[in-house]
DNA sequence: TTGACATAATACCATTTGGTTTCATAATAG
DNA sequence: CTATTATGAAACCAAATGGTATTATGTCAA
């Protein structure tokens, strides 16, 4: 079970990091493939799947010699169920505006 | 719209800040209020609000001579947005797992 | 076994970040 | 008007961050 959402939220944070997760959506990659996609060094790249490891966002698997990112949704969920909280908030905000709408309709 | 959900996700990534949306999910607050509630300097707290209100996740109203914090659903929409990318993703994994158990059970 | 290849690990650097202190400004209360 | 209150703004600092280059390690292929 997930405890704290920090390492999730920390590693959203670089845009970097959610290209390299969505290009990681489409297909599973190893270090040096997804360092081919971007316009920085294999160690960057690295430092950067390590981050998005450590929240969760993806899985490393050795294979061989090679190291197999992939997506891993646990840290994705963590994310979604902090922001679930504000879930009510916007439904809240929603109904305001339409019962504003819907009264300025009859006036 | 919406352009970029970098600001809100990197508004997001420090905990202090998404205390700070917890306590604005409550109630509005002016920026000292928000500052009683943390060990923290005024200044400190501005900056967040700052941050948090470039990241589209709060308003900062003017109110005499204070200034009024409220939630804003507009950034949590852009970060909501981005993660739907991952939806389908999600879905295929439990139907997969889903697929796999039913499998596992008819041996 | 040896060479090549994929990654790990380390040291290093510039910039950003999260915090402080200090001083300035604007609005309200008497 | 004056004192107080709420905030703005600037300068500054330590630590974290995002990047590089370099060197080491482990695995595969011939």
């Amino acid at each position: 079970m997930t405890v704290t959402p920090q390492p999730a939220f920390r590693a959203l944070a670089d845009p970097t990091r959610r290209d390299i997760l969505a290009l990681l959506k489409t297909q599973e990659m190893t270090i040096g493939a997804v360092a081919e996609r971007f316009d920085m060094t294999r160690p960057a790249i690295k430092k950067h799947l390590s981050i998005l490891e450590a929240g969760d966002l993806i899985t490393i698997t050795p294979r061989g010699r090679e190291r197999v990112n992939a997506i891993n949704p646990d840290g994705f969920r963590a994310v979604h169920s902090w922001l679930e909280i504000f879930d009510a908030f916007w439904d809240d905000r929603l109904a305001a505006l339409k019962s504003a709408v819907e009264k300025d309709q009859h006036q």
